[in-house]
DNA sequence: GCTATTTTTTAGTCTTATCTAAAAATATTT
DNA sequence: AAATATTTTTAGATAAGACTAAAAAATAGC
């Protein structure tokens, strides 16, 4: 049995390793996960024995074959949830993040597969994040980060890496939404903000907001 | 806060007690959730100091108003859930009970009122019991025991009292359903037992049987 | 290559929720 | 009303998960 716990520390490794094929250091999972160094080299330790995570003292961590499926499920879980929550239950895509983290560690494997059917097998989350399979794959989303286009490029919004609801807020307050037509019309060295046209108008954003705009070409 | 070990120890006091009203005693509680007395005394403690229940040494718990509201929410999300479950996701009436008692300690207001309104606002879980409201109230179902009707009497099958998949299954196997129309034929005084005719046939149950089923006439 | 800094691990505590065993209070019998 | 049995509480222990402070190892700077 993994524990709730157990598998948040799981999504950590998953998601800084990229899924767990690379080396995490502890200070990194404390971070993500906002605990503290020691707790995590205890954690990790639970893991190891587990035979969820590969764990040499001083060089990291990694997922077991075992630990990926597992962390898999539950990010499956967090995002099958979070479309629930917007399609289903008239949640906004800002609402949903901190109901998901609870509602992915529900115990269930009909639950999940019968959710997933109800919501049509869907691909994709409210924030553009792929939704792993049963098996715990997916294609991942050919979209490039925004700073990385030249201006006249243009595409459309298809996923945001932050999915804190203040971020989120911040979109919908200057009118961006997934799918969205972008296009890049200046990018400016001194800051390296861009200014960018969508359908409806003309902005500017930071870099720091750019950084969590993907867009598909 | 509340966490989900009180939560389940508020239900108990609550389905033992009449809604929290009449005074439980520990080792009734311990036997309900399945531990231990002495870990029961501990909890009752914590609740106590909480304002949620009333306790007084060797006189047993009864819950304060806060106690009552927070145990019926609970039973609220969790009988919601059945019906989600059984509505949405296909699952059979023997399969919720255990994901509910998952399910119903998820936080989020928004979550519980509007999966509600998704469900149509029912009234019943798909075992027969009564979905409290927002502010903890039902009506309570006026079905009677079977045992308590007399040969030629009949009604309608409404609740049944253990949602335990063994005794589920039981009636799934012999054809008996909520909304079934039920005759009582016959009362044996040696056993107890009853002899039934539903619509589709004749059957004998056992009074074990008999105490977990209610009928609105 | 040796110090200084940073990272990681270990040692020892704390909290929550359990448990067993023993003591205290209450209830039931004779 | 005493003796016995049952119930409840207390005392002390344990396991999971987290923390702080100190020690050990790895990395960076000179
Ligand atoms: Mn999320
Ligand atoms: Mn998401
Ligand atoms: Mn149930
Ligand atoms: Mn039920």
């Amino acid at each position: 049995m993994v524990t709730l716990s157990e598998e948040n520390y799981l999504k950590a490794i998953y998601h800084l390793g990229k899924q767990g094929t690379v080396a995490v250091s502890t200070n990194a999972i404390a971070e993500k996960i906002e605990s503290k160094a020691s707790s995590v080299t205890d954690m990790i330790k639970k893991l190891a024995e587990k035979k969820l995570a590969n764990y040499i003292k001083y060089q990291g961590v990694t997922l077991t074959e075992a630990g990926r499926l597992a962390a898999a499920l539950v990010i499956r879980k967090h995002r099958l949830w979070e479309v629930f929550l917007v399609e289903k239950l008239n949640f906004s895509w800002d609402e949903v993040h901190d109901v998901a983290e609870q509602l992915e560690h529900i115990k269930s494997l009909k639950l999940v597969n019968e959710l997933d059917a109800l919501l049509g097998f869907p691909t994709h989350d409210p924030h553009g994040d792929p939704i792993p399979d049963k098996e715990g794959n997916y294609s991942p989303l050919k979209s490039v980060n925004i700073l990385e286009l030249k201006p006249g490029d243009e595409g459309v919004l298809a996923q945001v890496k932050d999915s804190s609801d203040v971020f989120l807020k911040y979109l919908n307050k200057n009118n961006l939404a997934l799918g969205d037509q972008i296009k890049v019309l200046d990018f400016e060295p001194f800051d390296n903000s861009l200014t960018i046209e969508t359908t409806s108008r003309k902005m500017i954003i930071s870099s720091e907001v750019a950084k969590n705009l993907y867009i598909s070409l």
